[in-house]
DNA sequence: ATGGCCTTGGTACAAGGA
């Protein structure tokens, strides 16, 4: 089983894109994050044309979530459940007997904005729910754009990014939280080279000079941990005419 | 080169992204 995720920053501009990739790669799951399309105008047809089911939430300009699966997916829960929010940033369903939260985590903009408490906010709710999730689906991925680079060594300049958001003491307190509460960062479990970032900033040549941050992720717990074979970031996919500026990335597991 | 983008809404350019 393929599972995979991609900020694809609008549907709108990037489906062509995302029906290359979909039939390059074939994936079984993929979640997307910033659809930035309101539900009535969201692509489904072009998806199931695709060869895919699709389940998707999202708002006008901003955000957006979709989950496209070859089968379907089951109890579909869009948002966090009991936590108020106006944004479009949750997609989950199981498919495949595996419990697939697809998340797009506020971004914050800067720790002095409202934005960043909001982010702060939001990441306790998913930890909570998470943990409830857990214990109801032991086979479950937790993916997408976290906004969070965990560590140094995810970020291409860690000097200049201190204390900046996304890597914020703070929100690495979060995704180290959500390690505790026994999800494993796919991409960690195997041994990576040095300087490999999911994102980098359209502006300044970022891509070309590799600056860059790791900051989608696919989180697992460990039922599904002992069947993760690899962990890879779609660097190619960045260099593509018209890219997003994340790159996706796939885990495949082991039947 | 101490810089260099892209998307949206709306139709000029400001705001947001990460």
């Amino acid at each position: 089983m393929k599972i995979a995720t991609w900020n694809v920053n609008s549907l709108a501009v990037r489906l062509p894109q995302l029906l290359d990739w979909l039939a390059l790669h074939q994936p079984d799951v993929l979640c997307l994050q910033e659809t930035k399309l309101t539900d009535d105008k969201f692509p489904h047809a072009q998806i199931n044309i695709a060869g895919y089911q699709v389940q998707w939430f999202g708002q006008k300009t901003y955000n957006g979530v979709a989950l496209i699966s070859r089968l379907p997916a089951l109890d579909v829960v869009r948002n966090i459940p009991g936590h108020d929010d106006a944004q479009a940033r949750v997609i989950a369903g199981t498919v495949g007997g595996v419990r697939i939260v697809g998340a797009y985590i506020p971004n914050g903009q800067s720790v002095e904005s409202e934005k960043f408490p909001y982010k702060l906010a939001w990441l306790s709710a998913l930890r909570d729910w998470i943990a409830k999730e857990q214990a109801v689906h032991p086979r479950l991925a937790l993916l997408g754009d976290y906004n969070i680079a965990p560590e140094d060594r995810d970020v291409h300049d860690p000097v200049a990014w201190a204390g900046q958001v996304l890597c914020t003491a703070e929100e690495r307190a979060h995704f180290k939280a959500l390690l505790a509460a026994g999800l494993y960062d796919s991409f960690r479990l195997f041994e990576q080279p040095p300087k490999q970032y999911s994102w980098w900033d359209y502006r300044m040549l970022a891509f070309r000079k590799n600056q860059g941050l790791r900051i989608d992720h696919i989180l697992v717990s460990e039922a599904l941990k002992a069947r993760v074979t690899s962990c890879v970031i779609d660097k190619l996919t960045r260099k593509n005419e018209r890219p997003s500026d994340h790159a996706p990335v796939i885990v495949e597991l082991s039947d």
